[in-house]
DNA sequence: AGGTCGTTGTTATT
DNA sequence: AATAACAACGACCT
């Protein structure tokens, strides 16, 4: 009897570079089911919004369409149980030999794999894996630093090198062998009664667990509608044909190509955008990032004199992706919070998440320690801050599902250190509700960067909510597209719209009013809601507790921070002096920002305030 | 121990 | 458009 084997599909949604696909077939199987499980754990606890499950159902429906096309007997066959209580029961019914996946590194995957590989050795069934969603085998990277975790570029660029050449990208297969049947002689699990975070944006509770074998019954992919799911609004479409498509226009403009630097693409600059925008097909695994990286490579190479290189070079983007996923494999689970993160940096933000005290795992609930401080992360999440520069990013985070990096750094400084003042994981729960490229350990990493908590440290760098938009568009175009209430702004306001005068505002159709959060009532022109704080006040504050924090240097695996006892640690009155309500009044906003005498003495007092602070903590 | 540099700040000045 | 001051972190190199 040949090999009886099942490929499973994870994050690896394409037949385009797969190291992982190429050993199966290496295998000469007399059968091999391409499968897919729907997994309760993506479904109900890990946040997700309708635009990337569009995403995924357009990944998969194109993956799909191609194993067909390469046997007609073939298709991409969605499996809807749990694959740790699915796959033991089809090793047995279906007479599998092997089975063979892609490896993922992120936190969950990690436990997943490790109970399928247990349930398939112990029924004799051989497990093959292969690494192939980043540039360098994650773990190969952190076996070579000793289990240190990559926290700068060139450690990963250095310990790349040390493991060699990013391995050539292998040609998709031509054929694929037929699958074997697939009866289905035994009980099926549904998914246990699970708290279902995502229920909010479902128009019905259930997923389409109706049938092991979905809808109709034939292992198909299900529309949006059967998962119980309104209508996405994303433009972007996925799947790996388009991948492809958009990487081959992206060879052709070997100028753009060549001499990309990121810094200098524009955040502002939409239809087109000024990135490649393949992240989303990266993360789903319908873009290999060596086959990327390679195209990219080998026309750069080609190009000669001029080209750039990393880290601002689109090649240097992947790269900071292996960083990160390196980083990530490294710390483990807790990377993805500051709670037992001996590499992130301990700040008393507001907001805090809810720790469980046995696992030392964030809960998903968070800490209300400021009333005013859950306002401001309400209008940042709704895209109502009064900054245009910053609600114009988040409406199109939603909307879109994919803001430019250098609008996903303005919104991030703006949440956490550079405003607010809230815990960097409120922010990077709604992106990993919104975006489409939502990458765990890409997520957390760029998040810890840009609260300065790790790989980052130069607070006294903030972005300014205002000067940062105007300086890549001074019209206001980028602003005007995502808020049409301040379309026909004058220029000079339209990123400060409170500063203009009445008669300019009545022009443009517009009142500056509100509070971001109810509608304004009996104002017959369109509103768009006053800025919910000074910012350049909130800027000072922020910097100062940021000095503060770095002065205490405690990091989040130190005890302290468990068991409670840290508080004290902080001037923590540096927060609560912004007492003088602003309630209304923010016309005279103007005139308060001259007064930074007052914050200089403010934080003379502070100073002189004395608390006693810890001896210096040193990780080590 | 000390100097330089770090993918992507802001404002004022030349 | 380029440059300096702002205030001043930590990795990396010598």
């Amino acid at each position: 009897m040949g090999a009886r084997v099942i490929y499973w599909f994870r994050t690896d949604l394409r037949l385009h570079d797969s190291p992982a696909l190429q050993v199966a077939l290496d295998l000469n199987p007399e059968v091999l089911w391409p499968i897919f499980t729907w997994d309760p754990h993506y479904v109900y606890k890990a946040r997700g919004g309708l635009n990337r499950w569009q995403f995924l159902l357009d990944c998969q429906m194109d993956l799909s369409a191609s194993i067909t096309k390469l046997n007609p007997k073939s298709k991409l066959f969605l499996i809807r149980e749990a694959p740790q209580t699915v796959l033991p029961k089809l090793f047995k019914s279906w007479k599998v030999t092997h089975i063979v996946f892609e490896r993922d590194t992120d936190a969950y995957p990690r436990e997943r794999d490790a109970a399928v590989t247990a349930a398939a050795e112990a029924a004799g069934i051989k497990v093959i894996t292969r690494s192939g969603r980043t540039l360098w085998d994650s773990d190969a990277i952190v076996k070579q630093r000793d289990g240190k975790p990559t926290m700068s570029i060139t450690q990963l660029q250095t310990t790349g090198k040390q493991l060699g050449l990013i391995p050539r990208p292998i040609p998709a297969p031509t054929s694929l062998p037929d699958p074997g049947p697939m009866p289905l002689d035994f009980e099926s699990e549904p998914p246990a009664p699970t708290e279902d975070i995502n229920s909010e944006q479902r128009t019905k509770s259930d997923t389409g667990y109706m049938s092991i074998a979905g809808p109709k019954g034939d292992f198909g992919i299900e529309t949006m509608e059967e998962l119980g799911f309104p209508s996405a609004t994303t433009p972007h479409r996925g799947g790996e044909s388009i991948a492809l498509r958009m990487l081959d226009d992206i060879i052709d403009n070997e100028e753009y190509t060549a001499k990309f630097e990121k810094p200098k693409t524009s955040p502002a600059q939409f239809e087109p955008q000024s990135t490649t925008l393949l992240s989303p097909f990266l993360h789903f695994g319908a873009l290999s990032p060596r086959l990327f990286y390679w195209r990219v490579q080998d026309l750069t190479d080609a190009y000669g004199n001029g080209a750039s290189k990393p880290p601002t070079s689109i090649t240097g983007q992947l790269l900071f992706r292996d960083m990160y996923f390196a980083a990530q494999a490294a710390i483990g689970p807790a990377f993805t919070q500051t709670i037992r993160n001996r590499h992130c940096r301990f700040i008393p933000w507001h907001l805090r998440s809810k720790v469980d005290p046995k696992t030392g795992m964030v809960t998903g609930e968070y800490e209300i320690d400021s009333e005013e401080a859950e306002v401001w992360f309400q209008r940042w999440k709704r895209g109502t801050t009064g900054f245009p520069w910053i609600d114009a990013l988040m409406r199109q985070l939603r909307h879109d599902g994919w803001i430019h990096h250098l609008g996903r750094h303005s919104v991030a400084c703006f949440l956490t250190r550079g405003g607010c003042y809230i815990d960097w994981e409120r922010g990077a729960e709604v992106f990993e509700e919104l975006l489409l490229d939502h990458e765990p350990a890409c997520n957390a990493g760029n998040w810890q960067w840009l609260s300065c908590s790790a790989f980052f440290h130069q607070y006294f760098r903030c972005y300014s909510p205002i000067a940062f938009g105007r300086n890549w568009d001074k019209n206001g175009d980028f602003v005007r597209r995502w808020i049409p209430e301040l379309k026909d702004f004058p220029a000079k306001f339209i990123y400060e719209p409170w500063k203009a005068p009445i008669q300019d505002q009545k022009k443009a159709g517009v009142r500056i009013t509100g509070d971001g959060i109810s509608e304004p009532k009996d104002s017959e022109l369109a509103t768009y809601p006053k800025p919910m704080f000074d910012f350049n006040k909130r800027r000072d504050i922020c910097m100062a507790a940021m000095k503060d924090a770095y002065d205490v240097a405690l990091f989040g695996d130190d005890p302290c921070i468990m068991d409670g006892t840290w508080k004290g640690s902080f001037l923590s009155d540096i927060e609560n002096q912004d007492e003088d309500d602003e309630e209304d009044d923010m016309s005279d906003v103007d005139g308060r920002i001259d007064k930074e005498e007052d914050v200089k003495s403010e934080s003379g007092k502070r100073k002189g305030s004395s608390k006693t602070k810890p001896s210096k903590k040193r990780k080590n």
